[in-house]
DNA sequence: CCGCGAATCAACCTTTCGATCGATGCACCG
DNA sequence: CGGTGCATCGATCGAAAGGTTGATTCGCGG
């Protein structure tokens, strides 16, 4: 863990990347190695190329998603870390990012030097979370009855994009009465009493994946 | 039009601003005289320093929004031409922006090179939209059927928020009857019939705010 | 001036949703 | 073993939402 600690930038930005290098190359410590404009990339750099922590977007205009990437990179042997750098934080994008093994998460709105000191922890293997990152883990932690089940996930999902009871009943082959039974539960733990209401507080909330 | 071009970046994410001027101060003819990090800052820095083009985000994490602190700076005498530069390419984006007076509308995604030409195209007070944004405006002109007045657009952002159709019509001083009418001519724009498939369409669309 | 679309409202009917009971099976955990 | 949470289903009833038809006002452009 001696010397230069070598970064992947993966981000579908090219200002961001270059911001992210004028940045970091300031740090005399560090060294910009490789930068990959989608996630697919991001993946097969960090195969073949030395790395130690990989900074990497969770959005891409198109392809893979980060999360799915960072899940590909901490799967590796001998894998680098990787500090998950993105504009959201939403739960769904949190949970799917710690869950892919993610190191540490950071909101892009974060000044340099708080970057850069991430960067160090994340490398050390130490996990770096932003303030609202780890408020929003905390939460979850200590209200778990608020938590969508999985089931009642697919539900609310469904909602989202439209479908009536019945719909829902028949793409997740049950009757009627267990999806409204589900969209009961749902109601009763995000606080709603209506299913366009359900979705527009798990859309704020960030519960489902849009 | 001779000499340097004045810039004012916008841009809530250090980040971005760094690597925008990075990108920007290759270019022998470009100039960045001040940054904002977020849009209120923007309008006061765009009255009292000499700025030629304001690169301006959308979307800033709190306070006002991009496209009214762009309605505000070319309301100005003698104003700076506005050049949206976000990541974001939903209709209501773009629309708001276009309303609000900007210049050029350009997606953070674009690479440099078109960036510095946008700048230009812009500082010499043409328009310069991104080919994606283009098509879109061309898609509006095209099907003019298909768009959404401004009051339905309002009742479908009321219903994506989770409303009722009585607590839509107290809201805007309405009957439910006359929610209910435009909900109807909502559903046949957007070819669907329910109030949860409408939103799920017009986010997809991009045709509502979020 | 007249047509047309947008916005406003009304009455009526059908379907869907939500609320409230209830019940069963299952898996996990102390 | 008993409790607890999850998932599944049924029945009922009132409320909300959706479909239909029809009507009025207003402004804009040919």
């Amino acid at each position: 863990m001696s010397g230069t600690i070598r970064l992947l930038l993966a981000d579908d930005h090219p200002v961001v990347r270059t911001g992210l290098r004028a940045v970091l190359d300031t740090e005399p410590d560090f060294e910009v190695v490789a930068e990959a404009a989608d996630a697919a990339r991001a993946v097969r750099l960090a195969t073949t190329e030395q790395v130690d922590v990989v900074l990497m977007d969770l959005r891409f205009g198109a392809g893979m998603h980060g999360s799915d990437a960072t899940a590909a990179i901490t799967a590796l042997p001998d894998a680098p870390r990787v500090l998950v750098l993105t504009t959201y934080d939403t739960d769904a994008d949190i949970l799917a990012a710690v869950e892919a093994g993610a190191t540490g998460y950071l909101l892009k709105d974060a000044p340099p030097e708080e970057l850069a000191a991430a960067v160090r922890t994340a490398a050390a293997g130490q996990s770096a979370l932003a303030p609202t990152i780890a408020h929003r883990l905390m939460d979850r932690m200590r209200t778990p009855g608020t938590a969508l089940s999985r089931r009642e996930t697919e539900v609310l999902e469904l909602v989202a994009d439209g479908l009536s009871n019945q719909a829902i009943s028949k793409r997740l082959f049950l009757s009627q009465a267990t999806v409204k039974s589900h969209l009961v539960h749902i109601y009763g733990k995000l606080g709603v009493d209506s299913r366009t209401a359900a979705v527009a507080v798990a859309v704020d909330r960030g519960l489902i994946r849009r």
